[in-house]
This record gives C-alpha cells, sequence and structure tokens, in this order.
RNA sequence: GGGCGGUUAGCUCAGCCGGUCAGAGCACCUGCCUUACAAGCAGGGGGUCGCAGGUUCGAGUCCUGCACCGCCCACCA
C-alpha cells in the first residue's frame, strides 16, 4: 500500500506503457488471421509541422473505436502515416529560406527537394511521436508516407491509367492561379471572401454612333485584355446596336459587340466586358464566339507587353492608372459601392487571379457518377447523416479537377513532350525516347501533382496497391473513415472516386465526421493561423488519459468544441480518482486475500454469491449497473457518441461505483476480524467489478486502465495485459 | 443566391424515437483533513429550455414563421 502514491502522476506511468506499446508491436494487424476485420487508415497529417488539438481529437475518436473493437477479438487495423501535403510543405520551407535571405530558385530544384526532405524527416518523427505519447494504438508495422516509393508506384498507374483512359488530359483553359505561389491552384484551394470592393462604370464608345455602352466591372484593369462587349440578345436597350463594334478605351482597338446569354439584363447597366483570358465565364463566351485571347497578365500578376502602356505595373498598380486614365478621359461614369466575394488562395491569402494556363486536368464526371451511385446504394454511409445531402450536392456540381501544380515538392507528372514532334508520352516507365516519333528529344514535365491525388488513394494505396496484395485483400475497404467537415471534398469525395474506379468498391464503410476543436475564443485552430496548441504540453499538464477523455466527452455531434483547460483539470481529477479506487481495492485485497479472481470472460458481469448460496445485495446492484453501462457504452461507441460513453462511465465510476458501492466494502472490509484463507466473495466482487469498469474505459483512458488493470492482475496471479 | 448548424442554470454544454429531462461539469453557498481520494466527502441555491403560433391527453423534445449567432457551398460581371 505505502508504494501507491496518493496522487495520481501520469506522466510517471504513461510514457512508459507508450513505449511498450510500441516496442512490443502489440498493436499490429494480423493479415493471416481468420477474426472478423476491422480496419480504418488515418487521415495522414501533413509534414507542416506538429500536431494540434484537431489532430488530437481526431486520433482520439480513432483510437477509441479501435481499441474497443479490437477488445472485442477484432482483428483490427489503424495503418499510420503521413501526408507530404505538397504547396503546405514547400511553402513551410520557403518561409525557412526567406528568414536566411534565400530562395529555392536560387538553391535549385534538388538542393530544395533535399532540404524538403529533411523537414519531412524532423515533421515525420514529430508527429509520430506525438501519436505515440497519446498513446494511438497504430500498426507503426504499416506506416506509410504518400511520397514513399510504392505509394508513388500507385500515383503513377492511376495517373497514366486515367490518361490511357481519357478521363486525365491537358489543356489551355482557365485556372485559378495565385501570383504569389505562382501555381495553379483547384476550385477548392480558393477562399472566397465577402469584401466591400467597388464597381466601375466604364464607357465604350460604338463605333459609327456617337453613343457609348456602359459596362460595369470590378476589375477594370482586365480591360486591357478585352477582345468583345457582351449584350443579351432579348435586351431591347440594346438591339440598335446588334452587330456593331465598340472602341476600347485606353487600347484603342476595335472589339465586337457580341449577343450572350453571358449579358443578365437586370445586373448592372447590362452589358458585360469580355476578356476571355482572365475571366472563366468569359474564357467560355470567347469559345462561343471565336474571340482572341489575349493575355496581358503573366505568372506573378504583372502586366505584360499585350497591356500596352500598362506593362511592367503590378495588376493593382495597373487598376489605378487604368481608373485614373479612365477618369481623365472622362469615360468612367462612376464607381459605386460593391460587396463581392473575393477568392483568395488557401494557403497565402494572396487575391487569386483567373488565368489562362496550360495545366492538367481530371475529368471528374464519369467518376463522381460511380461515387454519388455507391452512397445511394448505402454502401457507404455517413455520420452524420446530413453530410449525406451535402456530399450529393457537392458532387453533382463539379467542374474539372486540376491537378497539375507549378511547384517542386509531390509527384512529378509523368508526361515527357518532344521537342522534335511536340507530342506528349505518358509512360508507366521513365521514358528516354518520344513514344511517337521515337526521338531521343523528349522533357519531363516539370510540374507535380496536387497533393490530394495521392491522399484520393491513400486507402489502397497504403495497402499496397497495385499490387494485389494480402493486406489489400484482407483490409479494403477499411471499416471506418474518422475525419473532419474541412476536407470532405478535398479527400473523402475524391476517395470515392478513385477508390471505386480502381478497387472496384468503396473505400470505407462509414466515414463519421468528427467535430472541429476551436480555442476557448471559439477561434478555428489552425496551422496557417498559428493559435496552434501542441497537444504534448496539455498531455503533460494532465495527463493524456485526462484530456482524451475531455475531448471524449466534449464530442457531442452538432456543435464544435471550444476546448478549455478548466474540463481538462476536471477529467485530471477523474484519473486520479479511479487511482484511489484501485488503492482502495488493493487495500481490500490486502486486507481480505488476494487469490486468483479474475473470472472467465463469458460470466465477467456475473457476481460470486456468497456460501449460502445468495449474491449480496450491493453486488447485485452494482452488478446490474455494470451490465447495463456496457450495453450503454455500446451503444454509444456504435454510433460514434463519445459524449454519452464518457458520461456514462463518468457517473458509474464516481457515483455508482465510488460513492456507493466502495463505501459499502470499505464497512465490510472493517468488519473482518483478521485476513481469511481465501478471498470472501463479497471482495472478489469488488476486484471483478473494478476489473470490469476498468476495461470500460480503457478505449478512452487506455494508461491508467492499463496501469491499474496491470497491479490487479499481478495481486490476483494474472498477466494478461489490458490492452492485448 | 443556395444549404446547414446553434440559441437550455453565472460560464461551457448534455438532453437519441414527445410523457421521472429540467440535467452535467465548472463557478457559487454551508458543513467536514471521516485511515482510497481535500484533484476529496455530505448537503444547498440557481433556468417560464431565443421569440410567436400550431399539432397532441401531454413539447427543450414534432410542425410553421420570426429574430439573432456561426459555418459551408456558388462561374452573376
Amino acid at each position: 500500500m505505502a508504494e501507491i502514491a496518493k496522487v495520481y502522476n501520469p506522466s510517471e506511468i504513461e510514457p512508459r506503457w507508450a513505449q511498450e506499446w510500441v516496442e512490443k508491436q502489440i498493436y499490429a494487424a494480423d493479415a493471416s488471421s481468420h477474426r472478423p476485420m476491422f480496419s480504418i487508415v488515418i487521415p495522414p497529417p501533413n509534414v507542416t509541422g506538429s500536431l494540434h488539438m484537431g489532430h488530437m481529437l481526431e486520433h482520439t475518436q480513432i483510437d477509441i473505436i479501435v481499441r474497443w473493437k479490437r477488445m472485442q477479438g477484432m482483428n483490427t487495423l489503424w495503418l499510420p502515416g503521413t501526408d507530404h501535403a505538397g504547396i503546405a510543405t514547400q511553402m513551410v520551407v520557403e518561409r525557412q529560406l526567406a528568414e536566411i535571405q534565400l530562395d529555392r530558385r536560387a538553391l535549385g530544384r534538388e538542393a530544395f527537394e533535399k532540404r524538403v526532405w529533411d523537414w519531412k524527416e524532423k515533421s515525420g518523427n514529430l508527429i509520430k511521436k506525438q501519436m505515440i505519447r497519446l498513446g494511438a494504438s497504430c500498426d507503426w508495422s504499416r506506416e506509410r508516407f504518400t511520397l514513399d516509393p510504392g505509394l508513388s508506384r500507385a500515383v503513377r498507374e492511376v495517373f497514366v491509367s486515367l490518361y490511357e483512359d481519357g478521363l486525365i488530359y491537358r489543356g489551355k483553359y482557365i485556372v485559378n492561379w495565385c501570383p504569389r505561389c505562382q501555381t495553379a491552384i483547384s476550385d477548392l484551394e480558393v477562399v472566397h471572401e465577402e469584401t466591400q470592393g467597388s464597381l466601375y462604370y466604364i464607357r465604350y464608345p460604338v463605333i459609327g454612333t456617337k453613343e457609348f455602352l456602359i459596362v460595369a466591372t470590378t476589375r477594370p484593369e482586365t480591360m486591357l485584355g478585352d477582345t468583345a462587349v457582351a449584350v443579351n440578345p432579348d435586351d431591347e436597350r440594346y438591339k440598335k446596336f446588334h452587330g456593331r463594334l465598340a472602341r476600347l478605351p485606353l487600347m484603342n482597338r476595335d472589339i465586337p459587340i457580341i449577343l450572350d446569354e453571358l449579358a443578365d439584363p437586370t445586373f448592372g447597366t447590362g452589358v458585360v466586358k469580355v476578356t476571355p483570358a482572365h475571366d472563366a465565364n468569359d474564357f467560355l463566351a470567347g469559345q462561343r464566339h471565336n474571340l482572341p485571347q489575349i493575355e496581358i497578365m503573366d505568372e506573378t500578376g504583372v502586366m505584360t507587353q499585350n497591356a500596352g502602356p500598362y506593362a511592367g505595373l503590378d495588376r493593382f498598380e495597373a487598376r489605378r492608372r487604368v481608373l485614373a486614365d479612365l477618369e481623365a478621359q472622362q469615360l468612367l461614369v462612376k464607381s459605386e459601392p460593391y460587396q463581392m466575394a473575393l477568392g483568395r488562395c488557401q494557403r497565402c491569402r494572396t487575391v487569386v487571379e483567373p488565368r489562362l494556363s496550360t495545366q492538367w486536368f481530371v475529368k471528374v464526371a464519369p467518376l463522381a457518377a460511380k461515387a454519388i451511385a455507391a452512397v445511394e446504394q448505402g454502401r457507404t454511409r455517413f455520420v452524420p447523416e446530413n453530410y449525406t445531402k451535402i456530399y450529393f450536392d457537392w458532387m453533382t456540381n463539379l467542374h474539372d479537377w486540376c491537378i497539375s501544380r507549378q511547384l517542386w515538392w509531390g509527384h512529378r507528372i509523368p508526361a515527357w513532350y518532344c521537342d522534335s514532334c511536340g507530342k506528349t508520352t505518358v509512360a508507366r516507365q521513365d521514358p528516354t525516347q518520344c513514344a511517337h516519333c521515337g526521338k531521343e528529344t523528349i522533357a519531363q514535365d516539370p510540374d507535380v501533382l496536387d497533393t490530394w491525388f495521392s491522399s484520393a488513394l491513400w486507402p489502397f494505396s497504403t495497402l499496397g496497391w497495385p499490387d494485389q496484395t494480402r493486406d489489400l485483400k484482407v483490409f479494403y475497404p477499411t471499416s471506418l473513415m474518422i475525419t473532419g467537415f474541412d476536407i470532405l471534398f478535398f479527400w473523402v469525395a475524391r476517395m470515392m472516386m478513385m477508390g471505386l474506379e480502381f478497387m472496384g468498391d468503396v473505400p470505407f464503410r462509414e466515414v463519421y465526421i468528427h467535430q472541429l476543436v476551436r480555442d476557448a475564443e471559439k477561434q478555428k485552430m489552425s496551422k496557417t493561423k498559428g493559435n496552434v496548441i501542441d497537444p504534448l504540453v496539455v498531455t503533460e499538464k494532465y495527463g493524456t488519459d485526462a484530456v482524451r477523455f475531455t475531448l471524449a466527452i466534449m464530442s457531442s455531434p452538432g456543435t464544435d468544441i471550444a476546448l478549455s483547460e478548466d474540463r481538462m483539470e476536471g477529467y485530471r481529477a477523474f484519473a486520479n480518482k479511479i487511482w484511489n479506487a484501485a488503492r482502495f481495492v488493493f487495500l481490500s485485497m490486502e486486507k481480505a486475500g488476494a487469490p486468483p479472481w479474475i473470472p472467465p470472460a463469458d460470466n465477467r458481469f456475473v457476481p460470486v454469491p456468497e456460501a449460502n448460496g445468495a449474491v449480496l445485495l450491493e453486488d447485485r446492484w452494482l452488478f446490474s449497473r455494470l451490465s447495463r453501462l456496457a450495453q450503454e457504452m455500446a451503444r454509444a461507441w456504435g454510433a460514434y457518441r463519445y459524449h454519452e460513453a464518457a458520461h456514462a462511465i463518468y457517473h458509474f465510476f464516481w457515483g455508482d461505483l465510488c460513492d456507493w458501492y466502495l463505501e459499502i466494502k470499505k464497512l465490510r472490509l472493517e468488519a473482518i476480524p483478521q485476513k481469511p484463507a481465501t478471498m470472501p466473495p463479497a471482495f472478489e466482487n469488488l476486484c471483478r467489478a473494478f476489473d470490469v469498469a476498468l476495461r470500460l474505459l480503457h478505449p478512452m483512458m487506455p494508461f491508467i486502465t492499463e496501469e491499474l488493470w496491470q497491479r490487479l492482475a499481478d495481486r490476483g496471479g494474472q498477466s494478461i495485459a489490458l490492452s492485448e
């Protein structure tokens, strides 16, 4: 008794178990097992730094389910790993370079990539360390990284295969372009921000008349690239101008007045300028009317020679000059305040510029159709259910996915262009000559793939695909995906598409979308904002179990988690309560004897009767509570209602077990005159009840339960670890 | 322009199919260092469950409308 401290000190206990669990590889899955399977692949954290509380919530939720399933006897796999996170990681390293006045271009591609790899090692190791400290029961022998050779082969295979099927193509289209990152980005990487801008009304003289057309625009500088002015064909006001030309001010080019639905008679003046090279809608209109595309801005957002006198100016400076010049020529009618959704780069907040660019795209419609059907058929289920609708909405309104990025960190696009014949070679093996003309004058595309391209393959690439591995056979489709809402479209939807296309089955049977962890001010925690809390810090302060339990009990659906340390303090107290309850149990064993008492697994919820055959009232009561609790927790976990399971065990443990049951046993203990030869049933039941309570608590608080169970088992002559 | 979520004790939130659901934790008040635990024990105060209607024998719990707060999606210049 003396050797057990009155106050529970998790930092003495937790790291020891964390290490032991890893060293003994007790969470390794068995691909040759015939037991029922439960598999889950981790949403691979980005190697951009360390894990934040959002990860800890996610990992806690995954770990609870995984441990629960494992304790049910299932052959359980939790596959860990990390994501190279293309643009995000590249930016981290670029920022580091900037601090020492270096630029990636000055460094060169190879040297730069080496630096990113170095960083990846650092970040990846830190992430692994954090997860181990969290007690994540991963199978580390199956750890993966999206740039691993195997996974890269999967990426290559998928790219080539989709290309051969005509589902990947290359072309010059309007893409979202970040002038700072100097790369194309997908629609999803553009975040729209309500911004107070201005709507400018500009006069375009109509040739052959003394009249003007007045166009309204929020981006006046793009007029330098106008190649038409559009009015709605049914707009009576402008019928007189049909077939005429307009004079583009400042540039003094004559451009046609076209008739197109693009022009909404109810908006502005009903006249819209058409800039095919710098606006997605105008691009399409330009195609409909065979308009030239004049690029007036380069990849850095600086005006090109095509912008005439404005060449060399930054786009915003050009806007000011254009406005000033229009004003001077009395062509600017007016400007009015205008609320608009300005697109910014998700990574750097720079205003995104729609720009004409040659990029690679995935034709998503056929893939999306399968992904929609699979959910309609119930092959994959969303929890909470309402995400199903969101999923459908998004899936049915997809544009083709721009997958090429002008970056250095990522999977290089497996396409080679021939200088001789100009044709493209896309191949599984690096070619040495053009597949079309046979010449060796080929060079690989310098670009890399969108990081989500490889993430989309994660559920099967991590299991060995394209090889037909045993793991793949056993663990795919995975049982469950637990992830955040923020990557539902980026990731979940695309995994659905790729899984169905290449595996012929859904990547997971269920998707549980978890809450968002916010800080005390309800601000979103994010890597880019830098307001992240290192889980290692609170873990040290309150104990991993307490933080895990806090996250679990706050995980109720429908609301985000406003994490506060008050709660962690409260559940640290809970851990301490458990610790001290154990001290009482151990004390009882000392005073009442401690023979082997662990019951067989099948009657764990049945109390041992007294010598006269009757079961003590307190035992009957407690064991009935216990079995009800077990049912309740299984139901709650089965529905991912972590908070209900947590509340149930919390109140059972503190209220029923400690406040009542232990108090009653305390009286019985006092009534024992001297240590009996064998432990009376009254105390055997105490041990058994405590054992079961620890088991029920274990998925949420693995460390303290493992430690106490171990001590309990030692005293009872048992030697099986709880977590096995 | 669509869509979603929230509004319950001072604070943060639970309340799944309508009937011991008016609750928990923290905070607060009173009394206790009772040999498992003061990170504890015993007890206590505190809410007309956003507003207005409706369905029902009965509604935080279902329906309608409204008001705030927050979020997501969107090629209206």
